[in-house]
DNA sequence: CCACAATCTGACCAACCGGTCAAGAATTTT
DNA sequence: AAAATTCTTGACCGGTTGGTCAGATTGTGG
C-alpha cells in the first residue's frame, strides 16, 4: 500500500501521471490563478478523471504547492550561476539575458509565480523567507563587494535585482499588453538589445 | 423608476452606495482576482446585502468592468502630462517618479490591472487597443523626436516605456516579495533614488 | 494463472456561487 | 399624510466546485 502522496519511490505509472497532472495544472493555474482554476479543467487537460487526480494528490492546494516548490529551484538557477570569480559586468548582463530567455521559454512558470505573489504569497510565503531571501542576500553582498572594489558603478544591489526581475519578467507576465502595443515587432530581440544597453549604462563604473 | 445601472442622474443614496461598492470591490478584486472574488465578500466589505449590491450593478462582471474603466483614466494621467515642450530628460524622470508615487499610493489599483493583464486582459482588452495604444504610440513618437533631435540617448521608446512600467509597478504588484527581501528598509525612498539614477544614466545623451 | 496490491471510475454529496424575486422598509413627491 | 417611488432584504434556485467512496479494472510478483 504505497501512498503516491509521499516522497517515497514511485512506480512508472505514478511518475508518468504525476508529471501529466503537474503539466496540466501549470497550464490551468498560470492562466486562471488558483481560485479561478478548477479540478475538472485540470483533469480534462491531463486526460485523467477527477477522482484519479485526487488519487495522486491530496487536493487542489497540494498540486499548487507542489508546482510552486518544484519550480522555485529552476527559477532561481540563473541567480545561483552568477560566478563570483567572473567579470562583474559580464556576469550581471549574462544573468539579465538568462532571465529574459526564461521569460520567453517559460512564460507559464513566470505567470504562476506572479499570480501567487500578487495575492500576497499565501502558499509560498515561507519558501520566500527560507530559500529566496538567503540567496538574494548572498548575491546582493557579492554585488556590494564588486562595487566596493570599483568594478561596478555604485547602485543599491537590492533595487538592481528588483529592476532586473521586473524588466525581464514583464515580457511574460504582461504579454497581453505588450502584444497589443508592440503589434508585430520582434519583441524579444528588441528587449534583449534594450536591456543590455540599460544595465550596461547603469553599471559601467 | 430609475435604473441605477445607467449613466443617468443619481440620487445621493445611489452615489454613496455605488462608491461603497466600488471601494469594497477594489479591495477584494485586487486581492483575489476576478474569479477568486465573491459577491458575498464584496457585500460584506461594503456593508450591504448581496441582493442590494445587485440592485446597483447588473452583476459581478459589471462591477469589475466599471472599476477598470474608471481607473484607466487616472492610471494613464501621468503619461498624458508629459509635456512635449519640456526638457526631455526631466519630463521622463518626472514621469518615472509619478508612476512610482502611484505605486505607493494606489497599490490596489496597480494589482487590479496586473491581475487583469496576467489573465490575458479578457475584460479590458478592447480598451487597451482603443485607449492605451494611441496614447503610447503618441508618447513613443514624441520620445523618438526627442532622440532624433539629440536631446535623449538613442533607445527604443516602446521598451523604455515597458521598463518604466515594469520597474515602478513592481513595487506595488510584487510587494509581498519586496517586503520579505527588503526587510525593514525604506523601500520607496531607495527605489526613487535607484530609478532616478537608472534612467538618468540610460537617457543622458 | 493466481492472489494481491495498485490504479481507476461512476455516482454521489455538502458547500458555495452568482443571481432572482416578492414583499417589506424607507424616502421623496404631491 | 397619502401616494408613489426608491431602496433593502430574507428566502430561494439552478449550477458548479472540491472532495469522497465503494467497487471495478489493471498491473505485478510468485
Amino acid at each position: 500500500m504505497n501512498r503516491p502522496e509521499g516522497a517515497a519511490r514511485r512506480s512508472r505509472i505514478q511518475q508518468r501521471n504525476r508529471k501529466r497532472i503537474l503539466e496540466a495544472a501549470l497550464d490551468i493555474f498560470s492562466q486562471y490563478g488558483f481560485r479561478g482554476a478548477t479540478l475538472d479543467q485540470i483533469a480534462e487537460a491531463a486526460g485523467l478523471s477527477k477522482p484519479n487526480i485526487l488519487y495522486y494528490f491530496s487536493g487542489k492546494e497540494a498540486i499548487h504547492v507542489t508546482l510552486l516548490n518544484d519550480l522555485m529551484d529552476a527559477w532561481l538557477a540563473p541567480m545561483r550561476e552568477i560566478d563570483p570569480a567572473g567579470e562583474p559586468l559580464e556576469e550581471i548582463l549574462r544573468y539579465v539575458h538568462r532571465k529574459l530567455e526564461m521569460s520567453r521559454e517559460f512564460p507559464r512558470e513566470s505567470r504562476l509565480f506572479a499570480n501567487e505573489i500578487l495575492q500576497g504569497a499565501p502558499r509560498i510565503g515561507p519558501h520566500l523567507t527560507s530559500v529566496l531571501k538567503p540567496l538574494v542576500d548572498e548575491t546582493a553582498a557579492l554585488i556590494g563587494r564588486w562595487i566596493d572594489a570599483g568594478r561596478l558603478a555604485r547602485v543599491d544591489p537590492y533595487h538592481l535585482i528588483f529592476s532586473i526581475w521586473a524588466t525581464t519578467q514583464h515580457y511574460a507576465d504582461f504579454d497581453a499588453q505588450v502584444q497589443v502595443l508592440a503589434e508585430g515587432h520582434d519583441v524579444h530581440e528588441g528587449a534583449a538589445a534594450y536591456l543590455d544597453m540599460l544595465y550596461r549604462q547603469l553599471l559601467t563604473p
